[in-house]
DNA sequence: AGAGTGGCCTGTAGGC
DNA sequence: TGCCTACAGGCCACTC
């Protein structure tokens, strides 16, 4: 399941391969990979075509639109680096040379038109894949793009994905730098301008369970389902334990737990439980292996042998060592 | 504002 | 063998 750690190693594994890339065609399979895509008005503004987003199915016709115009916008465009924040990953646009025009007079330079990205969220099943040009599909290949690199010339880059949770998007970038849709997502733990002590009070001020607290990405974002049980595993933390009972000192350990949990996570690839996660070449991480609480219910806690309980939760299921994760 | 819930999706596993 | 159901869960829209 893509959490920051997986998140994070797709970003450094597609850098190398679409920083200053351009691209050169589009395909889109699937509008509805293009849920948070809002095609432009007449305006050049997005304006909603009242489909689509979440909840909604999309339309044949609004989805053909969808696919049109950002198969039409994308054409040209000239990538930044990538950038991510929490599970969100976007590549910013550096210019975009119009198709037929001729040479670099024709391009339009990112500071003279309103800062656009090309955004992309995994979801739960979502994969960003690089392939040679003429590679076979991989399965559930919903958006195909080419693009041109100066040194490593024509390569694919494919969007998988199963379960069609995820999405890209073309999105214009706020003030901040920051793609509209993602304006609201809390920096991430890993982020150097991540403000621990506005986390830590924030934490501390709300009477919801922990691990409510640790999945709304408007405190803290990065953390799915996995990583969650994992710091609160390591932190000796009950899931429902109300933030309003953190010590000063409980909540800070909490948040080294969680820091501790994604930088081995991503030291070792990510977490793979099956082909649902896997990296730009489409290879599996293999933190599984190093997975304390999740999934590893009925079986004994390696910290002191009672049997982790699994509870449903939030339309989920919550994994936790009721011996020494003591609610209080 | 925060809490809580439903819907989006498809492949896989398990029961019968 | 094949049909059915439950399950996986991040995010957003919605209600209260």
């Amino acid at each position: 399941m893509p959490e920051l750690p997986e998140v994070e190693v797709v970003r450094a594994g597609l850098a190398p391969a679409v920083t200053g890339a351009r691209v050169i065609a589009a395909e889109v399979r699937d509008p509805r990979a293009l849920k948070r895509h809002l095609p432009l008005g007449g305006d050049g503004a997005p304006s909603a075509d009242g489909e689509g987003g979440h909840g909604v199915t999309l339309s044949d016709a609004a989805g053909r639109a969808r696919a049109a115009d950002f198969e039409r916008r994308i054409l040209g465009i000239r990538f930044a680096a990538p950038v991510r924040r929490g599970k969100f990953l976007w590549l910013p646009v550096a210019e975009r040379v119009a198709p037929g025009a001729n040479g670099a007079a024709a391009a339009e330079r990112a500071a003279a038109a309103p800062g656009l990205a090309l955004l992309a969220h995994l979801g739960m099943s979502g994969q960003l894949l690089l392939r040679a040009p003429e590679a076979a599909d991989d399965r559930h290949v919903r958006i195909r793009l080419w693009i041109e690199h100066a040194e490593h010339g024509e390569l694919r880059v494919d969007f998988a994905d199963q379960r069609l949770f995820g999405s890209l998007a073309l999105d214009a970038l706020t003030a901040e730098g920051v793609p509209g849709q993602a304006r609201h997502i809390a920096r991430d733990p890993l982020d150097p301008r991540f403000d621990d002590a506005v986390f830590l009070q924030r934490l501390r001020a709300r009477p919801s369970g922990v691990k409510r607290l640790l999945l709304d990405q408007t405190l803290v974002s990065g953390v799915g389902n996995i990583y969650a049980d994992e710091a609160l595993w390591r932190a000796r933390l009950h899931p429902e334990t109300s933030g309003r009972v953190l010590s000063a000192r409980k909540a800070a350990e909490l948040l080294g737990a969680l820091r501790d949990v994604f930088a081995q996570a991503l030291a070792e690839g990510g977490t793979s439980f099956d082909a649902q996660y896997v990296n730009v070449n489409g290879q599996a991480g293999y933190f599984s292996r190093s997975i304390e609480v999740y999934g590893r219910g009925g079986k004994p806690c390696s910290r002191c042998g009672g049997l982790i309980k699994r509870v449903a939760f939030m339309n989920r299921s919550s994994h936790f060592c009721p011996v020494c994760q003591r609610k209080r």
